[in-house]
DNA sequence: AGAGGTTACGGGCAGCGTAAGGATC
DNA sequence: GATCCTTACGCTGCCCGTAACCTCT
């Protein structure tokens, strides 16, 4: 018996991803096809990788020795095919999680270029907000995470994208002052992100502050918010780039309220000790897109 | 297609013997095997790795840039099976090339500590004089050397295996005083090693300034030197490790000459970088052997 | 009962060896 | 003509997917 690349790949994804089952679908083959190749791993190696039981597959101490090597020899194997040039051989599925407001701004012209770069990459696309997304990526089930700051674990693999400030806007006919106070704009109830997001805390602390009883209204789709402001039912902080349409065309207007939330500060996350490397060149590709409209 | 192991290693031993013929019979296949393997190799990275000429095999500047990258995922590959305790897994062919010397004394002993960890590679095993063993090292028909100093190619992989001195040694009949002057010697024939060695050189060198017609009888095989010796045809200088039996057998006598050529300096070596990872661990346990019979 | 891994089985394809073909010296 | 790589072809064996089975919660 010999070892293979596809028994290794095998290996890997079911260390990282705790389940035959789910490395199966990782790999695009079967539950049983991946208990074959792990076994005949342990046999060709001679070695008990991993003990399995009911629920649950846990790594032996040489199981996981074992994994850094096979790391090692995948790794090396990428960074051959990506030599070739034709990185495009490179087949696989980028399982790329996203937050609203970039699939809104510039996700269409990232897919765009990795179709170019990487034509047999399979995009998988997670939209979530962020919080989710950290988690989502921690437990390997996104490969590439395009989310805003804060963060609260840190990750190997970590490029920013700009930052994105935010704008008040409001349907052109609620008739707002060009200098509105807090109060002008409190009388409207005020859309905002989900409840337990930053930006929520953000605006509902300064409205707090600037007194009276503000409704904030927390949705959890960014793109209704705009529909909801532009039939004028509230005004919004939003992030600039995601309305310049709307303010081209006048379905929205921009409110010059003194105070607006920090502007989002966007990073592509990734662990670049465990994804494949195509990751990491599609978060470089990311980065390069954010910069286009990061300028204007 | 699919890049995979086999192609990488059939791709590095054309690269490395300059010929599909010869990597075809390093790794126990046919050539039309390697062919195939090389152009699926190809066609799958989509480049040309080898100009293929009749008569001659040249890598591309592409193919240079792979095989560095196809020789990391194969060295990683061993060090993967290696760690996985198994080294016994790892089969394939050492070609050992020793001189007559090791033949004589502990090669019998490294073979079966060869055999003991790496119970499924298989020795092919040249004998040579160490001249020769160097050309046939770096042109990689031996994959490690077990030779003398000195040598005219450094090797990126060098284990010096200790100070062999050389004794003159008689047959009991031939009744030589106890303390010899040249020309004592100078009235039997001289049998050394083989013309262009270091030590016929030396030998002839002291002889000449002794003065006297000595007779330098060459042989290439030691083996024969020692039986020459023993029947009474001649004396001879030989690596005192080789002749302790016939000595201690009383069936060859010491000499007590005032002057030896210098003691043979053995060294195991190898190409750290193309060697297979076993070739190194192979020197190493020739480094333990010899140093067993460096102390008696 | 459901989720997760293993075993059993059959079909397809890839890899191998033999043999013949071409190119170059 | 000798050497060396490529092409053609048939076979074997491995790899994969389906389906049934086992086990633990």
């Amino acid at each position: 018996m010999d070892v293979n690349l596809k028994q290794l790949e095998a290996f890997i994804w079911v260390a990282d991803l705790g389940s035959f089952r789910r490395a199966a679908d990782r790999l695009n083959t079967t539950q049983p096809n991946i208990s074959a190749r792990i076994s005949k791993l342990e046999s060709a190696l001679g070695i008990t990788l991993m003990e399995r039981d009911a629920g649950s597959v846990r790594l032996t101490a040489r199981g996981r020795d074992m994994l850094d090597h096979a790391r090692v020899v995948l790794r090396s194997t990428e960074a051959l095919i990506s030599a070739s040039g034709r990185a495009n051989q490179l087949d696989g599925t980028l399982r790329l999680g996203v937050t609203e407001m970039i699939v809104h701004t510039w996700l269409r012209e990232l897919l765009k270029q990795l179709r170019d770069d990487y034509p047999n990459v399979t995009v998988e696309l997670t939209v979530d907000m962020s919080a989710n997304l950290e988690g989502e990526l921690h437990q390997r089930s996104i490969d590439l995470a395009l989310q805003n700051a804060p963060f609260s674990r840190q990750t190997s693999g970590n490029i920013a994208l700009g930052t994105y400030p935010l704008v008040w806007v409001a349907a052109p006919g609620l008739a707002l002052p060009a200098r509105p106070r807090a109060e002008d704009l409190a009388m409207h109830p005020i859309l905002t992100h989900a409840r337990h997001t930053r930006l929520y805390q953000e605006i509902a602390a300064h409205f707090a502050h600037a007194g009276g009883r503000t409704r904030l209204v927390p949705s959890s789709n960014l793109a209704s918010c705009i529909y909801m402001v532009s039939e004028g039912m509230g005004i919004a902080a939003l992030p600039a780039a995601m309305v310049v349409r709307e303010l081209a065309r006048c379905e929205l207007v921009q409110v010059g309220y003194k105070w607006v939330p920090d502007s989002l500060r966007f990073h592509a996350r990734y662990d670049a000790e465990k994804a494949p490397l195509f990751v990491a060149s599609a978060a470089k590709i990311a980065a390069r897109v954010a910069r286009l409209f990061d300028a204007d």
